[in-house]
DNA sequence: TAGATTGTTAATCGATTAACAATC
DNA sequence: TAGATTGTTAATCGATTAACAATC
């Protein structure tokens, strides 16, 4: 298995989702140029991406949209069943749990958890809410590859711990908090707050008429 | 206004609420060193992103944590009010404007949109849910700088251009899907699917025990 | 002082972009 | 064929890491 750059796996994903829509809507072939006009990409850089999943492309035709798709949702492992515990059962994991698009990439969130007494016992979507003791039994016994926290900062260290402990591979985390884990096991921030900061500084850096200048802002 | 990498502005930020949980807790004084140690970041680079926002280490010492937090929330603007529209009230989008954590660094949800005539007009946290309709020209009497898309990919290049249109300055794009806006429009895209689909390779390469083949899981 | 830590310069690393021969 | 598009190599760009003199 070649080494892919983290960048450059973050844009196979968009072509493939760009790929299945084209799919959709009936298209077979579609050139690396049109895919960077729809995804505001350079095509060079796209083709160099695509050469991490194998050959498809044909000179002077393009690329089969099928047959890259599928390429991509192979490399990607976008068709493997993707079982899941979910811990934090607020807003945000709501949202999360409750969203289709993610089932569509093999998504199966299988457990809830939450140390709120008043959430465990209540039935979400087919499914009860169970209390956070459990959450290490219940990964071992299903052998579940993924942990979702949604939790709050304070206690997702020792959710990640207990995660880890039970042999969990993969943790995506949403809460704004760096976490400590083995080297081997994988780990996703979506640290929301981060796009939030980075937007507040293009604001008062762009020169934006909506926003009022308190005193210092002149250049 | 020196330039900043994006990938070191996106850790300036990480240093801002380090420090705000370090003064928050007391402590007055702390070092490149430590501050690496808790981000999991090269002490090096830390003490590297911090030259973009002006000078307060002092060599033995450290940096002063109250001087170094003051100074990241002026250059990162998180101090300012930034008034901003959201479209699109599903779970994410309540998520989003119910989470407290934003109002921290300045946000404030000042209007709610959304297309579904079942949900205009229904109270949440104080705000009345408004007709998309009138999304331009809320934007334009308040002089709202931000928006916020948490609507359907489907709907949300439209949602883009009225914001646009109505004199917006910046994106926050929650939508899988690429918008076509001006470049002088800043724009940040939450595409949380990636996050997926980078676990999803992520577990199919690291030979993670509770990762089978697929035919094992059917049942 | 002696030692720890900064800010900065230089070296390294990795990713993007450009160029173009090969190809259909 | 002529022309468009690929895959790949080379050049460029930018970010990270290493090294170290300056400093308190």
């Amino acid at each position: 298995m070649k080494k892919i750059p983290k960048p450059a796996l973050e844009r196979l994903f968009l072509y493939y989702r760009l790929l299945l829509s084209a799919h959709n809507n009936g298209e077979k072939i579609i050139s690396s140029v049109e895919m960077g006009k729809r995804l505001d990409l350079d095509p060079a850089q796209i083709r160099k991406d695509l050469t991490y999943c194998g050959e498809f492309g044909k000179p002077r035709i393009g690329y089969r949209v099928e047959g890259l798709m599928n390429e991509l949702q192979t490399v990607l492992g976008l068709g493997e069943r993707k079982q899941a515990v979910l811990v934090g059962v607020g807003r945000l994991g709501m949202a999360i749990y409750s969203y289709s698009g993610f089932a569509k990439f093999g998504l199966e969130i299988i457990g809830l958890f939450d140390s709120d007494p008043t959430k465990v016992g209540l039935n979400l979507g087919g499914q009860t809410i169970m209390n956070i003791a459990q959450l290490g039994e219940f990964i071992r016994q299903k052998r579940v590859p993924l942990g979702i926290i949604t939790a709050p900062a304070a206690s997702a260290q020792q959710v990640a711990d207990i995660m880890v402990d039970a042999g969990i591979c993969a943790i995506w985390n949403f809460a704004p908090v760096t976490l400590k884990v083995p080297e081997n096991i994988s780990i996703r921030n979506e640290d929301l707050a981060i796009g939030l900061a980075t937007l507040s500084w293009n604001l008062i850096n762009s020169g934006c008429p909506y926003i009022q200048p308190t005193e210092d802002e002149l250049d």
